[in-house]
RNA sequence: GGGCGAGUGGCGGAAUGGCAGACGCGCCGGCCUUAGGAGCCGGUGCCGCGCGAGCGGCGUGUCGGUUCGACCCCGACCUCGCCCA
């Protein structure tokens, strides 16, 4: 009979359905969202746009199909839900790929995209595709302009000449572009070299503090430290010392060093200046200056990773010239040494040898002296000689050998030192931040051009807003790879000064690609908008975004310039809003096969077509996240997926052929033993209640892998009664209507093909499940009537009983005692405590002996 | 060198103070089959004892601690990953 009852159904083919499937929401338009709608709450998910590097690997699946799960389930609660999607589209790929190619960057990023809609199509996501967002689209990059002229007018945006990280490739890289302890382009990864260019700068520094405040943001702990870490606030002190009068110069030069630690000022045994303080020229003795010289050169060759080295050899040079401490008015020497970077600070230091591991090590290098000024505040053995720097952060630490101020305490000593030397106009309270203006110039073609002009009357000249944006020109000629084809274009250089109309030349640097994923998520909003960059209801009603997915690889560049950008939108009266992502959740990465991140040139890509082919796209979509917690992230290897498809393939099974037996069952079409028709009625209830009971709040968690094995247990529950007097009952019924309603958001198509034969069987009208509500809970179902009470003596495990709920401690108590395993475990000793452990959930004999 | 995270069967993983190994893969046995790379049922941490139902011991990177009870909390260490120097 099974075979027959076998060949009536037909068999669940995926490559059939989910194209219908796919094609049928497209007309419903189930992933639309009216925006205007705010009768239900809304719900705006958002996912980091992709780059449009051309194919979609597994990878992206990984981060796509759970969140498109998220927002399905979150419809199902009744959220208006918004979930856009763009492409990332400026940036170098697509300029190395002209170079080699003889393509225009945009054709190729066109093209790109163009595959890779077609490519998202067969996940079965549900977005938005009406408020896509492209950035090279000059309707984009015109708003970049826009908010950069914006930035300019009220002083967030400047020029100025700096060193700056110089990729030969690449050009201009960002502080945080540069890779690792060899300092590797992060894009090519060739040696980066400094260079000295004027360059475009938005005043991030500005919103250092504000930066550091997290408040309301419900985001990963490791994001928030890294954030702060990166910002590096410190609080101390700036202090002034005096050049001292010599033989070779007059000196009374002032240099100006910060420390975090003014308490040690009078330890301050000699000075340390990088070899690129401006001030070392000038103060140099003539019998030093051969030596300043050569040392000066040297250094410059070396990496910043091999200067800061704690464990490296100090090297440094006397420059012959002293200062005046302040606080004492001692004589100290001024040194350069590579330790010191000019970049960083003042580029000075004051070198307090008994307190700081590297001026201590530099101290016993060159033989200069050491002054203890702070120790433990019940320590005798003041007078014996360090053999390291005594660094210790202890609040009781009191200060010695250094007049007044002896015997106050680390802070009081801190603020007295500082107070004394404000009064004295030599000092002040000051704090440092380790983070930098955000340099956002880039001698690149493909990317928005920074909209000013060099006027030779008037200067630098922002472009009006209304004559944005400045186009890339259409052709471009990349003779030279790894210089701006922009720089030789006389028809975009050329240009006559807005505000003067003479002879001007337009800046031909672009904006860092960081610009545009900046404030994308507001631009989703109004993709189209002509009047303005966003809209300000939209903004208003729709962020902070709700929850924002995306890898952790973005923690302090992408999600730092965000939450920079929406506080200085905020600032010019663009949004209301301080903090652009609420929530965030970084799911893990995919790594290739290897244990090494997918990339072309490894040759680990991989592409999941062959297994959508031979599973379909719900199968991959539930295998990707059943594999592993989804922040977790691994290595690919689709070993298993198997076992997801034949849960698919059960299921169906389960909808469609109820009261078929299967005949690898002896026990087939019989109840479980000691079961009744009521009792197995009940127990269906019960499973699909508490997997329902799991399933939401797993949903909710984004714990999608034991979201879907709780999904599988409920269908192999439900196989042990196919065949049975209880397949095809009401309970049944409920519960195969609930797992297929638990399965919509994870695999949309199965779910909505069996949905819909059901509706079909039962003659009602066909309506999508994806618009169904999400079933409620009975918690009087899901109660048990019985509990298994684990029994241990002194904590070992020796025996199990079932005893009805609701029993007091003391009945179960009774009960347990009894048990002949127990009496055996006893061994005639007589219980000293009974623990009820959990609400009861274990019993715990505590015994002697 | 510093910060953060992770370490559990042959494999992916579950359990975050209370039955270690849910769910799945793989493997073993069976059913059904002309056939099985389909489907279904059962078994499967390791070691030992027993014909057997079963019984006992060990077990979450290592060592120590807290607790009636530790994969989970604390301390030290080892290994790996990420971020920063």
């Amino acid at each position: 009979m099974s075979a027959t009852e076998r060949i009536r159904i037909d068999r669940y083919d995926p490559a059939e359905i989910e194209p219908r499937w796919q094609q049928r929401w497209e007309e419903l338009g189930l992933h639309r969202t009216d925006l205007t709608d705010t009768a239900r709450p809304r719900y705006y998910l958002l996912t980091m746009y992709p780059y449009p590097s051309g194919d979609l690997h597994i990878g992206h699946w990984y981060i796509v199909t759970p969140t498109d799960a998220i927002a399905r389930h979150r419809r199902m609660n009744g959220d208006n839900v918004f979930l856009p999607i763009g492409f990332d589209a400026f940036g170098l790929p697509a300029e190395n790929a002209a170079i080699k190619n003889r393509i225009h960057p945009a054709e190729w990023t066109m093209r790109n995209i163009g595959i890779m809609r077609r490519q998202f199509r067969t996940m079965g996501a549900t977005f938005d595709w009406e408020h896509e967002v492209v950035t090279c689209d000059p309707a984009y990059y015109r708003w970049n302009q826009w908010i950069f002229v914006k930035l300019l007018e009220a002083g967030l945006a400047y020029r100025a000449t700096s060193p700056v990280d110089w990729c030969p490739n690449d050009g201009t890289l960002a502080r945080e572009q540069v890779e690792g302890a060899e300092r590797r382009c992060w894009r090519c990864g060739s040696p980066v070299e400094k260079r000295d260019l004027a360059q475009w700068f938005l005043r991030l520094t500005r919103y250092a503090d504000e930066l550091l405040d997290f408040t309301g943001l419900d985001w990963p702990e490791p994001v928030r430290i890294m954030q702060t870490n990166w910002i590096g606030r410190s609080e101390g002190a700036e202090i002034v010392f005096t050049v001292a009068t010599d033989a070779h110069h007059a000196g009374g030069q002032e240099i100006r060093v910060f420390t975090t630690r003014p308490d040690t000022l009078f330890g301050a045994t000699f000075m340390v200046l990088a070899p690129e303080h401006p001030l070392v020229g000038a103060i140099t003795s003539p019998g030093q200056r051969a030596a300043v010289d050569a040392y000066v050169a040297q250094a410059g060759r070396e990496t910043e990773i091999e200067r800061l080295s704690a464990e490296r050899e100090k090297t440094g040079v006397p420059t012959g010239a002293h200062a005046i401490n302040p606080v004492n008015g001692e004589r100290i020497p001024i040194w350069i040494a590579d330790y010191v970077l000019a970049g960083y600070g003042t580029g000075a230091i004051m070198a307090v040898p008994a307190h700081d591991e590297r001026d201590f090590a530099f101290a016993r290098e060159f033989d200069l002296p050491i002054v203890k000024v702070i120790r433990p505040v019940d320590a005798l053995e003041e007078r014996r000689e360090l053999t390291e720097a005594y660094v210790s952060k202890a609040e009781t630490d009191v200060l010695v050998n250094s007049g007044h101020f002896n015997a106050l305490s680390v802070p009081d000593g801190s603020r007295a030192i500082v107070e004394w030397l404000a009064s004295k106009g030599e000092g002040r309270m000051a704090v440092t931040y380790r983070v930098r203006d955000w340099l956002i110039s880039r001698q690149r073609y493909w990317g928005t051009p920074i909209p000013v002009v060099y006027c030779e009357a008037d200067g630098i000249v922002p472009v009006p807003p209304d004559q944005l944006p400045v186009r890339l020109p259409e052709t471009v000629d990349y003779a030279g790879s790894g210089d701006n084809p922009l720089r030789r274009d006389a028809t975009f250089l050329d240009v006559a000064c807005p505000r003067c109309g003479g002879p001007a030349r337009r800046e031909t640097d672009t904006m860092d690609t960081f610009i545009d994923s900046s404030w994308y998520w507001f631009r989703y909003l109004s993709p189209g908008l002509e009047t303005g960059a966003v809209d300000r209801a939209l903004a208003d009603a729709w962020t902070p975004v709700d929850q924002y997915t995306g890898g952790a690889e973005h923690a302090v560049m992408h999600l730092l310039y965000s939450r920079f950008f929406t506080k200085a939108l905020r600032d010019l009266g663009v949004v209301g809003e301080s903090e652009p992502f609420k929530r965030l959740f970084n799911q893990g990465q995919i790594l290739g096969a290897d244990g090494e991140r997918m990339s072309k040139s490894r040759g680990n890509v991989q592409d999941p077509d062959e297994l959508v082919k031979r599973y379909g796209a719900d199968t991959v979509r539930l295998f990707l996240m059943f594999m592993g917690p989804w922040d977790q992230g691994g290595p690919w290897s689709p070993t298993g997926i198997g076992g997801v498809h034949r849960f698919l393939g059960r299921t169906w099974t389960l909808v469609l052929d109820p009261n078929g037996r299967e005949s690898g069952d002896p026990d087939a079409g019989k109840l479980p033993p000691g079961e009744d028709a009521a009792a197995s009625e009940k127990a269906i209830r019960t499973a699909a209640h508490r997997t329902l009971q799991v399933v939401s709040a797993e949903y909710a968690d984004f714990r999608f892998n034991t979201m879907v094995a709780h999904l599988m247990e409920l269908a192999n529950t439900l196989m042990r009664y196919r065949g049975t007097q209880a397949a095809g009952g009401a309970a049944w019924d409920e519960a195969v209507r609930m797992l297929l309603l638990m399965l919509a958001p994870a695999a949309p198509h199965a779910a909505e093909e069996l949905w819909s034969r059901r509706l079909a069987a039962a003659g009602a009208p066909w309506s999508s499940i994806h618009a169904e509500r999400w079933p409620e809970v009975d918690t009087a179902a899901a109660a048990a009537e019985e509990r298994e009470v684990p029994v241990q003596v002194n904590g070992k495990l020796r025996d199990r009983v079932t005893v009805p709920v609701g029993l007091s401690d003391a009945e179960v108590e009774a009960i347990v005692l009894a048990r002949d395993k127990v009496v055996a475990a006893l061994d005639g000793r007589t219980p000293d405590r009974v623990i009820h452990a959990g609400g009861g959930r274990l019993v715990n004999i505590v015994v002697r002996g």
